[in-house]
DNA sequence: TACATTTGTATCGTGCACGATATAAAAGCA
DNA sequence: TGCTTTTATATCGTGCACGATACAAATGTA
C-alpha cells in the first residue's frame, strides 16, 4: 500500500474497532436502560453473577480497567442498591464488591438482553466466534507488551 | 450454549471489542504524546490529512462522533494551534475544519506511527484484513439500525 | 523488632462519549 | 413575503477511561 493509503481512514484497524465497539454499546443502552444499567455496569454485573464477592483487583483484571475508573463507577452501583462494597477482614486493603439482592435478581432479565442483541449484530454466528477468536488473539498479543 | 455460559463475560462479543479497543487505543498512545495528541485528535488528523477543509457533519459522518463530543474536542486543537475553525461564507450554519502548517506537517510523523503499531499488533496481515472485513460488516448491518 | 518494599485502593485532573436540549441560519411552502 | 420545518452546530450534565500520584495495610528482610 502506498504511504497515502496507509493513512487512510478506513484502511486502519484501529479506527473501526474503536467505532464499532461505541456502536454495539450503543445497542445495549436502550435495553440496559430498562434495567437502569449503564454497559461498564453491566460488564460489573456479568462478573458477579459468574462469581459473586470479588476483591477490585480481581474485578480490575477480569475487565481490564483500573481502580480509578472502576471505584466511583462501583460507588454509583452501591449508591443505586445493586451491589454492596466492605473491606475484606483478613486483608484491610482488600475491597470487597458482592451482590445486593436486586444485583441478584437482575441476573434473570440479562437473557433477553443477549438474545436481543445477537438478533441485531447481523452476522452469523461463525462470524460471531470468527470475530471472537480474533479479538482474543488481539488481545492476548498486547497484552504481554 | 446453556444460560449460564451465555452470560459468561468471555463468550460476549461486546467485551472483546471494547477490550481490544481499549487496548489498541492504549498502544498508540505512547507513540501520540511525542506528536502531542489524543487518539481521537488523531483520527481528526487523518480525515484532515485525506480531505483538507471539511465541515463539522462531514468529520461528525466519517468519525461517527456527534457535535457534542466533536466541538470542544476540536476546540482543544485549535487552541494547540494544529486546525483552523472557520465559519462557511455561503452557509453561516457550517463550521470548517483546516490544517493549520502545524497540523499539515504532522502528516510527514505519521508513517512511523502506523508502522510502529502494526508491527506490536501480533496478528498477520491476513487476520488483519478479516478482523477488518467483519469489523465492517458488523458496523454495516448496526447503523442502519 | 525496625525499616524498606510491595500491594490494593483511592484521589485528582483532563479528555472523551453521548442523551437531551438550545439556537440560529437556511430551506420549504402557503 | 410571512411562517413552519429542517439543518448545522453548540451547550449542559453525567459517566466513563486513564496517567499520575497518594496512602495505608501487608510483606519481606536485615
Amino acid at each position: 500500500m502506498e504511504t497515502n493509503d496507509l493513512l487512510k481512514l478506513e484502511n486502519q484497524l484501529c479506527f473501526p474497532l474503536y467505532a464499532a465497539s461505541r456502536l454495539v454499546t450503543k445497542c445495549y443502552q436502550p435495553l440496559l436502560d430498562e434495567l437502569g444499567l449503564t454497559y461498564p455496569q453491566y460488564l460489573v454485573l456479568l462478573v458477579l453473577w459468574e462469581t459473586d464477592s470479588v476483591n477490585l483487583k480481581v474485578l480490575s483484571e477480569k475487565l481490564q480497567l483500573q481502580s480509578n475508573t472502576l471505584t466511583p463507577l462501583l460507588k454509583r452501583m452501591e449508591d443505586t442498591g445493586l451491589i454492596s462494597r466492605t473491606r475484606s477482614e483478613e486483608d484491610e486493603r482488600s475491597m470487597i464488591m458482592a451482590l445486593t439482592k436486586k444485583g441478584s435478581l437482575l441476573k434473570h432479565k440479562a437473557p433477553a438482553v443477549q438474545s436481543q442483541l445477537s438478533n441485531n449484530l447481523g452476522i452469523s454466528l461463525e462470524e460471531a466466534q470468527q470475530l471472537h477468536g480474533l479479538l482474543y488473539k488481539l488481545m492476548g498479543h498486547l497484552e504481554t507488551k
